[in-house]
DNA sequence: GCCGTTTTCGGCCCGACTGTTTTCAGTCG
């Protein structure tokens, strides 16, 4: 159990609390208990049970449940409430827009008691009836609903990275060899199935030794003699085997990886998928060479252009995590994040780092501790005398500038003007339209202090669509303002979609790739911003990440 | 349930936004 499961466990607990009545300032007492564990960075079941009931926070009962999660992942109350809550209705408590008060009177004024009987009662309108819901609010019951089932079984990258890995290993303990495949291979921003092909010469004993896997789940209905199809035992994550010819897994591993609009195009008088199939290869460097162009990754095999440049040879040089030279967006103790400045640097240090680029939340996130004007000055003291004494190292002074509704930024000019840069990002009143959040977007791009924009869309993957926007307008918007986009690299984000990143080169635009880091470890999540990058052709010299020390003075300079 | 005393009880709680109300409750970041 990490101290993330038992924040959650904590919090499940004030909600479970809320939706049965019980004293709200008991509830309350749970989640302020766990909204602050999260500022907590060390490893709650290390320390001394005496030490426990001295965090902020935490009194008697608290860690008395957290000593009884060490030793049986649980706790008594919770228990409790899990027993007379039925699983649907704990359920509920992922749907957007709605909390422990309405599921409340979901489920004890209209009786329902799992997320498919809401459904049915959100299209016969019997929600809407209801006090306090309306049309609207059924409506987005209803439309949330009905995202999380077509999202179902889908994966997240980074949750698809590991769940792929635990599959692979069980594939590995009866084949010799097994590769990743299909979106895994390509590293797409959400996995809709774990794709493997399995290089075996006998189909029929490959098969047979597939059903020895107690962790996989057959679709009988699905599979073939040379697909195994079907999920991971007791989940909805679906999961492809493809036993090939060893003479063909290099064609096969490629043709299910790539996009079909790559797959479609010409080269060498016939179609790439043609091409791939009519060939035996040993490596995919060979296919390459046999065309005699240069080697398009496997993330670029998106049928966006790639050919085209790889047939005039110009291709891009494409960006790789050994290219960055720090992180330019994230959170310390001084907003909601876990770690001090001075721990941060030494971890930045520790990965070769040359900088470190603080941006707090500003003072309208009041709820992550935003920094009010005379805390901005105090941080920024801190960064001066930190920054004095180092021969080698720079924490750049930002802020990420919430946009306000007006678009405008969240501070008056006498403050904006102490930041070397601002990142401008939207964190609240999300839902509007695509005029408005273009508007208000464009509006803070305009503003001479921005100097990165902030994760456009403000989607959730999987969880939150994000507000609709007009990328063209905004990135043309950047190209005239000098202002770099972010591809925000929590995997939770990944926004600005890579999909737009080719149009912004295109336009000039640099990018900036942030890890929006609350603790060390989130600075790792760089990875996923770089298979994105790398999915949107950028290279290192499009990334202001990638500037040295000077290189990125001199650039944020000429935005102040 | 937690905290901090004006110590063994009484008060806790951030504010914008939305939708449902007719002055506010619920949700979220």
């Amino acid at each position: 159990m990490t101290n993330e499961d038992i924040i959650e466990k904590l919090s499940l607990t004030a909600s479970l609390m809320e939706i049965n009545d019980e004293n709200s300032f008991k509830s309350d007492a749970y989640r302020k208990a766990a909204f602050n564990l999260e500022k907590v960075d060390k490893d709650l079941f290390a320390l001394p049970n005496d030490s426990i009931a001295k965090l902020d926070g935490v009194g008697k009962s608290i860690a008395l449940a957290i000593v009884q999660m060490k030793e049986k992942g649980s706790f008594d109350e919770l228990d409790k409430l899990l027993l007379t809550t039925p699983n649907g209705v704990v359920e509920m408590l992922s749907i957007n827009g709605i909390g422990p008060k309405k599921i409340k009177v979901i489920w004890k004024e209209l009786k329902i008691e799992s997320k498919r009987e809401l459904l049915e009662a959100c299209k016969e309108g019997r929600v809407a009836q209801q006090k306090g819901f309306g049309e609207k609010t059924q409506k987005m019951i209803e439309d949330n609903l009905l995202f999380e089932q077509s999202q179902s079984g889908k994966l997240r990258l980074d949750q698809a990275l590991i769940m792929g890995e635990q599959v692979k290993k069980a594939l590995l303990s009866v084949f010799d060899r097994v590769e990743e495949a299909g979106q895994l291979y390509s590293k797409d921003e959400v996995v809709e199935e774990l794709v493997f092909v399995v290089p075996n010469d006998d189909s029929l004993m490959a098969q047979q030794k597939m059903s020895q896997i107690s962790v996989l789940h057959r679709d009988v209905k699905t599979s073939s003699p040379f697909v195994w199809r079907g999920s991971i035992k007791d989940t909805a994550v679906r999961v492809e085997v493809h036993v090939v010819p060893k003479a063909k897994a290099v064609s096969e591993r490629y043709i299910l990886s790539a996009s079909n609009a790559h797959l479609s195009e010409m080269v060498a008088g016939k179609t790439v998928l043609g091409f791939l199939k009519a060939n035996s290869f040993a490596s995919e460097t060979e296919v390459f060479e046999k065309l005699n162009v240069p080697f398009i990754a496997p993330e670029l095999r998106e049928g966006t252009g790639e050919w085209a440049l790889a047939l005039e040879q110009n291709l891009p040089q494409l960006i790789s995590y050994q290219d960055l030279k720090g992180p330019l967006h994230n959170h310390s103790t001084w907003s909601d994040g876990k770690n001090t400045l001075a721990n941060m640097v030494a971890y930045c240090k520790e990965q070769g780092w040359q900088y470190l680029g603080i941006s707090d939340h500003s003072q309208s996130a009041t709820y992550a501790n935003g920094l009010y004007p005379e805390r901005v000055l105090a941080q920024q003291k801190e960064i001066d005398a930190l920054n004095a004494s180092f021969d080698d190292f720079k924490i750049f002074k930002g802020i990420e500038s919430d946009i306000l509704g007006d678009g405008s930024l969240d501070y008056e000019e006498d403050i904006l003007k102490t930041f070397d840069y601002i990142v401008a990002s939207v964190h609240s009143g999300l839902s509007m339209d695509e005029d408005k959040a273009t508007n208000r977007l464009i509006k803070a791009v305009e503003n001479p202090y921005t100097t990165i924009l902030g994760h456009p869309t403000g989607r959730l993957l999987l969880k939150r669509k994000g507000y609709p926007v007009d990328f063209h307008k905004v990135i043309d918007a950047c190209a005239a303002n000098g202002v770099a986009i972010e591809i925000n690299a929590n995997p939770w984000r990944l926004d600005i979609s890579w999909k737009y990143v080719k149009y912004a080169l295109d336009k000039g635009v640099k990018i900036a790739i942030c890890p929006d880091a609350h603790e060390n470890e989130g600075f790792l999540d760089m990875h996923f911003g770089i298979w994105m990058a790398r999915k949107g052709f950028l290279s290192p010299e499009n990334c202001i990440n990638c500037m040295d020390t000077t290189g990125l003075s001199t650039y944020f300079e000429r935005k102040c």
